[in-house]
RNA sequence: GCCGGAGUGGCGGAACUGGUAGACGCGACGGACUCAAAAUCCGUUUCUGGAAACAGAGUGAGGGUUCGAGUCCCUCCUCCGGCACCA
């Protein structure tokens, strides 16, 4: 009988003592030891954990535990992103300051995470909003300003006229203040940027180097680099005849296909455009004032979505500009799709090479002029293929890639326009106009400009103790705290009082925690440990956060602080956890989402969902769609209260088995259930294997049929899951074989003390297998069946190849491609022998009787396929 | 609009290099235990026909390549992530 039921209340209470107690997961830095630097995306710390955490973090455990079981010095440090615009919302809401809330957060949210018994260092930790880590990347900063890379340019933000303030993209909506509910301005203002653009080609050139990384997050990063090779030319401004004035204005274009000149049957300017005010004739200003407005009101995500109302994309300006090529006046445009952000901020428009150009063509009436000869069949609008150039004179003829090249070899001949590359990628504006972040560590004097605050007044600190409103920031309505000194002249100067987008933090975090104390940004600890092993994050920030975090790294190695090229080798973004979500429709058009805690759900039959109520009082309630979990759907479960029921070990394996882990993760209550039910029955099956009696040491060579089959099954197991966790990323297929050996040993009933020796190493295995997903639960009952050492000390099962070798396998017989039965077969069986052996089938003959066989293909081990005709 | 991803039983998912579609889990159904329920254990479970053997159909839709396609190619549909001030 079985001694004590499965308690992971008290076995996970035990075990995270024992953890702090023998202080496990400190590590130190040593060079005798190969190092495993794990880090997962550090938390804002918005009040609780929510699922997605959970699940990040129980990837970065498993992988972590898992090498460190490897015997590798293994890193797995965690912090908080603590600095950020919901601090000052939930501040305004809450009268408390940002400071107060946050820092009450991190308690909170730490207590969490050591409950979910994750294997930090936390003796690491590092909080983004405490003057001793945030001091360096001011430090950073005002180095870059000496070295140019930091610089000063007037750009675009979001206006609110009512509140005063500057708003967020995300706080804008449907075009007005989300608080105020005023029409949303744009307004420049001079802001900070750092010049990512400088580094455009080696962060395009280093992504071919980084074999550990999804090809998607890849390609989505070359994407948003988006290099492309053209020209850059100039069209003189003429009257509608083609008469240029001699001094007169001229706008540059820039174009990937200057082959295609010849086809130019309009000029676009982007409504920003500096030259659009001289350009534009007085019969046209009314209009084009009107189109500029329009457009600077429209965020740019509009501005290039296809709305359906073409003819109100653009404007003629009533200018007419002279195309070099042919010599031919066109007229000069603006349009919306045309952004001052790329390029030249103009563009020859060739609607018969390109698609946009085309629609534009099609709804303002203008010519369209193929220069690429369409294939005969071609049914499409713009051409944007290979064919020979027409219409297009001394390029006739040829094909798109050699009239590129001697089209831009006119251009420089004539001396009108060059090669240039271009890309898309925009220098990182990280001025922000808020008062939670990290100070600019910049003053202005009216003598000397913006200066560096000097290294020695660092860190510049941001005031915590502050009474906020959430209209303005507390910095900038305090008259008293932007007072300073020039650091040149010493005459009297004012601070920056906009602080740093947060992406700036989350940029080289990864780095501090190598050396968290030390008195400088890294030392030589950083390279002890980086790059990075594995990176574990979600897929929403494969380009962002992921740009610039490869960006700093660069930055931190031409300061000299790392070695390295790339922050990170192998990267997993995982997938989002989503939930079902359900509503009760009021007949007044409103909708109340409710809890999927507070829903009874009406299965058939057959186990479809045919209808869903309230649990209370039985209200009938609509199932909506699967969704991320959120606030606003009421979908979200909370995981501290799936502790509190099942344990921590039964949610890091709920989470990590119902889907891979790049997916999205369906949130089921059920599965959860079937997650702690698998542990209970593990805990008794091996409970009942310790009182079975006490096994002899394993002979394997004198194992029965059974014995050995038993023996090889657990081998091939411990090699699936090694190669799942290791090589496949594929947890749940790793879970799913430890469930299946479990099944196969808990019907294995044989005690003798050859087959309980047999059951012992099956057991063991899958408590070692199972540890870095459950590791209480692994640790309890290995020190029960282990050999005397921690679970962690005695390392990573080894899979016995001798042991998984095959007595017979199976061949599946198709014939022309459809199963018609099955042989067994001896291992390595040949072609002729599996033929014969399948032409006995009876259900084989059936399907080749009268006919003639043609071929047969023979898959070794695997397959015959019989083609008769 | 642009870039990236996904679509397989009632549900989550498996099928790794083009070779048995549905592993594992959930749910459902049947049974054992129980006064009963819960828990636990055993069995069945893609659909259609059939007592069964077995046959036919089947991986979002439509085409194609191949002895063989969930997997490769083309066209399309739907959903999700990102689009530079949410983090």
């Amino acid at each position: 009988m079985s001694s004590k039921p499965y308690q992971p209340a008290a076995i996970e209470a035990a075990m995270q003592q024992r953890w702090r107690d023998e202080r496990t997961f400190s590590v130190t830095e040593d060079p005798e030891r190969e190092s495993f630097y794990c880090l997962s995306m550090l938390p804002y710390p918005s009040g609780a954990l929510h699922m997605g955490h959970v699940r990040n973090y129980t990837i970065g455990d498993l992988i972590s535990r898992y090498q460190r079981l490897l015997g590798k010095n293994v890193l797995q440090p965690m912090g908080w992103d603590a600095f950020g615009l919901p601090a000052e919302n939930a501040a305004i809401k809450n009268n408390t300051a940002p400071a107060a809330w946050t820092y009450a957060n991190i308690e909170h949210m730490r207590g969490q995470l050591e409950r979910l018994g994750f294997a930090y260092d936390w003796e690491r930790e590092v909080t983004t909003c405490k003057p001793e880590y945030y001091r360096w990347e001011q430090l950073m900063f005002t180095r870059l300003m000496k070295q140019g890379l930091a610089y000063r340019k007037d750009s675009e933000v979001n206006w609110d006229p009512v509140d005063q303030t500057v708003l967020a993209n995300e706080q804008v909506v449907d075009g007005r203040g989300w608080r105020s509910g005023a029409l949303v301005e744009r307004r420049t203002i001079p802001q900070w940027f750092l010049k990512i653009t400088d580094y455009a080609e080696e962060l395009l050139a280093g992504l071919d180097e980084l074999d550990g990384w999804p090809e998607s997050v890849k390609t989505m990063q070359r994407n948003w680099i988006g290099r492309s090779e053209g020209a850059e030319f100039s069209l003189p401004v003429c009257d509608a005849d083609g008469v240029v004035q001699p001094d007169g204005l001229a706008i540059d274009v820039f174009t990937t296909r200057p082959d295609t000149a010849f086809g130019v049957t309009y000029a676009v300017l982007a409504p920003e455009h500096p030259l659009v005010g001289a350009l534009t004739t007085d019969d046209q200003r009314e209009a084009v004032d009107a189109f500029r407005s329009r457009v600077a009101s429209t965020s740019e995500i509009d501005r290039l979505s296809d709305e359906g109302q073409l003819d109100k994309r653009g404007v003629f300006t009533g200018a007419y500009v002279l195309n070099p090529f042919n010599q031919q006046a066109v007229p000069l445009y603006l349009a919306d799709y045309v952004l001052m952000g790329y390029g030249t901020g103009a563009i020859m428009a060739v609607p018969g090479q390109d698609q946009r150009d085309w629609e534009f063509a099609k709804a303002y009436d203008l010519p369209i002029i193929r220069t690429v000869q369409p294939p005969e069949d071609w049914e499409g609008e713009a051409y944007t293929g290979d064919g020979p150039a027409i219409n297009s004179d001394w390029l006739d003829g040829m094909d798109v890639t050699d009239a590129k090249a001697k089209a831009m070899d006119w251009l420089e001949e004539q001396g009108i326009g060059r090669r240039t590359v271009n890309y898309r990628l925009r220098d990182w504006g990280v001025s922000r106009q808020r008062y939670w972040g990290c100070p600019i560590p910049v003053i202005y004097c009216e003598a000397c400009g913006a200066q560096p605050v000097p290294e020695e007044e660092l860190p510049v600190v941001l005031p915590e103790d502050v009474s906020f409103m959430g209209v303005q920031s507390p910095i900038k309505t305090d008259p008293e705290w932007r007072k300073t000194t020039c650091p040149a002249c010493g005459g009297a100067a004012e601070r920056e009082t906009d602080t740093f987008d947060t992406f700036m933090e989350s940029s080289w975090y990864y780095a501090r925690y190598c050396c968290p104390d030390a008195e400088a940004q890294l030392d030589e600890r950083a390279n002890y440990w980086l790059p990075v092993d594995q990176y574990i994050g979600g897929i929403e920030h494969a380009i962002m956060h992921l740009m610039y975090f490869r960006f700093y790294h660069k930055l931190l190695r031409d300061a000299g602080m790392v070695d390295s090229d790339e922050p990170a080798k192998r990267l997993l973004c995982q997938g989002m956890v989503v939930a079902e979500t359900y509503k009760i429709e009021g007949e007044d058009g409103s909708t109340t989402w409710i809890n999927p805690d507070d829903v009874e759900v009406q299965k058939d039959d057959k186990g479809k969902i045919i209808g869903a109520r309230l649990a209370s009082d039985g209200t009938p309630v609509t199932v909506g769609a699967v969704e991320k979990m959120s606030k606003s759907k009421n979908n979200g479960v909370d995981p501290q209260s799936l502790v509190d029921r099942y344990g921590a070990d039964t949610v890091r394996l709920f989470s990590l088995f119902a889907a891979p882990p790049d997916q999205s993760l369906e949130w089921s209550e059920s599965g959860v259930e079937g997650a702690f039910r698998f542990l209970k029955r593990l805990w008794t099956l091996i409970d009942q294997h310790l009182e079975a009696g006490e096994p002899t040491s394993l002979d394997t060579q004198g194992l029965d049929d059974g014995q050995r089959e038993v023996r090889r099954l657990v081998h091939d197991t411990i090699a699936k899951v090694s190669d799942d966790i290791d090589r496949r990323f594929t947890f749940n297929t790793a879970i799913a074989a430890l469930m299946e050996l479990t099944n196969h040993l808990a019907r294995f009933e044989d005690t003798s003390p050859q087959g309980l020796a047999v059951a012992r190493e099956g057991w063991t295995a899958i408590v070692q297998l199972l540890s870095p997903v459950t590791p209480h639960l692994s640790e309890a009952l290995w020190d029960r069946l282990g050999d005397g050492r921690r679970l962690l000390e005695a390392g990573w099962p080894e899979a016995d190849d001798s042991a998984r070798v095959r007595q017979a396998v199976e061949l599946v017989v198709q014939v022309n491609g459809k199963l018609r039965g099955r042989i067994t077969v001896a291992p390595g069986c040949d072609r002729d022998s599996a033929q014969a052996l399948a032409l006995e089938e009876p259900n084989v003959q059936r399907f080749i009787e009268g006919k003639t066989v043609r071929k047969v293909i023979h898959v070794p081990d695997r397959l015959l396929n019989i083609v008769v005709g």
